[in-house]
DNA sequence: CCCGGGATTTCCATCGTTATACGCGGTCCG
DNA sequence: CGGACCGCGTATAACGATGGAAATCCCGGG
């Protein structure tokens, strides 16, 4: 069912058909007609296949997440194949574990050329491992983690955002506010929300008491959990917590609560992402929201737009961001 | 860079090239060398579009799922992106919201010949719209619902699992046993879950009150949170509720944290699908718990056995599933 | 009646890879 | 010593679609 298929059934050219197929200009509208018939009477569909061989463009950009299992990602996920699809793009998932590895993996292209570009949220990846890309289709990257490298980027202020919520429990009368989620054994990942933090205990006249800062493995509930635990354990009771996403805020109110703690009265919390999670857990979570719905086009809209190998300088484009107040800040209304 | 631009770097016909690339075995140890040599000198990487042109096969099999902001879906997709990778196969990602349109339109084929085969995860898909597929790569369906048709369909006994829930719920003396989660206007999502709520209350001897199942309109947070609050507000008040995901549940359990009731010492909890969210709730919550990891790896593996064309039996396969207890049911150790 | 010229349609090469068929030495056997 | 056979490589034709050149058609004008 190809179009020499449709070429015999209708008794012209080959090209004639595709040139009906792609509405090219002059084509006589009973030319039109008699080959519209026959492709509709074998049921005929283009083979993408081949048109993206002959055209070198396969429709599809790959997104490489560091995992799905995070609704932050998940929703940002959601958001991108929507972007792409109003493009006519498909997308096709990676998730890294944020591990190095695989990061390096899908940024050297290992779906070798069946990819237009490429969006990538590094958590692990070195600037060097982006430099020896080989591969020349275009890459925009997401996230925190900051590279002086000809790619786009785009994120949030992360400082100005982390700083705005530390900020929050300052005004609430906090003075001890710990941070959650600083990665264990690395400086790189949550660097810029540190800075934040560390900004706005500043600006306040306090001391940055890094005995506050608890470092955690990974990014999920259990995570937060662990660092809390370990705080409480280690005999450190901070009024106030700020996570470096919404599941540790969320794994770690757990643990607050487990402990007889109440939020906010004794312990105030702000996470970051304002996933769905926070509005409905039994505290709401006040949280820092980006604007996942720009950050996603712009993704898209960026990658496409290097797509002619247009090679005006690479950006740094910031997302906006807003800081929602809940239940984990202000209590019960 | 192709296969010829290698060739002749090396001095040797294209297919030798090929060969050496596809380890095929009448290449002698010298041949082999000088082309690897030339291939590695030019960082040579094959073309899959074109091998795939070539093949009629793209490497890819696409995921439909309806929500990638449920984790439920989101874990697996992961799983099933993991074990997609554990067959050299990539996964194409799609989100339906659950709307038939979008259902329909994947089921067709939408992303025409890039894709081997179809893993679909239907909401609202009908049988005739799946009569009328002419595509011809392989699908698989997950989920609950269930259609008189020959594709293979993976799925936990979402009736035995809804039952032992309620019995479950029965054995701590709850009598009033609310269902969260009908679909509003559409009787068959929900359908088998329903069953079993009924099933295992016929057994126990009470009648199923109609007036306790509560319908919304999707499947999140929010739609479990509007539930549990209209059944509230109607007068009802259920000692137990059975929600038909964890989202519904947790959005229930957020309603009744607000209300000031207890749980589980007044309402207790029941979710279905383990998702993580349930294990770090103020309140964990007690799930059915699918066994993610097997119907991930199934659902890979049968679509890719019908790659071949080959026509066996449409079986329905049967995932394993528990239920795990915490302290929405059982309260606080 | 024939020709120029624009509008249509056809022909051919091409994208990068793999499959098929064959050529070319050399070896083995009768 | 000649022919069948084997192992290794090469040439060539697909796969399905598209872009550009060439061929054809149609009309009015000279």
């Amino acid at each position: 069912m190809s179009l020499k298929d449709v070429a015999l059934h209708a008794g012209v050219s080959v090209k004639t058909v595709s040139n009906v197929v792609n509405d090219f200009p002059h084509v006589t509208e009973a030319m039109r007609a008699r080959v519209q018939r026959s492709i509709d009477e074998l049921g005929y569909r283009p083979n993408l296949t081949a048109r993206h061989l002959r055209k070198g463009r396969t429709g599809i950009v790959a997104l490489a997440l560091p995992e799905l299992g995070n609704p932050y990602f998940a929703e940002l996920a959601a958001e991108i194949v929507d972007a792409a699809a109003a493009h006519d793009y498909t997308v096709l998932l990676d998730h890294t574990g944020g591990r190095r590895e695989r990061e390096i993996l899908v940024s050297q292209g290992f779906r070798t050329r069946v990819i237009d570009g490429l969006i990538l949220s590094p958590i692990e990846l070195e600037a060097e491992d982006l430099e020896e890309r080989a591969e020349q289709v275009p890459v925009v990257l997401l996230g925190e983690r900051e590279y002086d490298l000809p790619y786009d980027h785009i994120a949030i202020d992360n400082v100005a955002a982390a700083r705005e919520a530390v900020r929050h429990l300052l005004s609430l009368g906090r003075r001890n506010v710990a941070f959650l989620g600083a990665r264990r054994g690395s400086s790189r990942p949550a660097r810029l929300r540190l800075l934040g933090w560390r900004a706005a205990l500043d600006e306040a006249g306090l001391v940055a008491d890094d005995r506050l800062i608890a470092a955690t493995d990974g990014w999920g509930y259990a995570d937060g959990a662990a660092a809390m635990a370990g705080l409480l354990d280690a005999g450190h009771r901070p009024d106030a917590v700020f996570a470096y996403n919404d599941l540790i805020a969320i794994g770690a109110m757990r643990v607050l609560h487990e402990r007889g703690l109440r939020i906010p009265e004794d312990v105030a919390v702000v996470g970051f992402d304002d996933v769905v999670e926070g509005r409905f857990s039994a505290v709401t979570l006040t949280s820092v929201s980006p604007d996942k719905a720009f950050i996603a086009r712009q993704a898209v809209e960026s990658v496409l737009s290097r797509l002619g190998g247009a090679r005006h300088e690479a950006r740094r484009i910031h997302a906006g961001h807003s800081l929602v107040c809940r239940e984990s800040t202000l209590g019960r209304a």
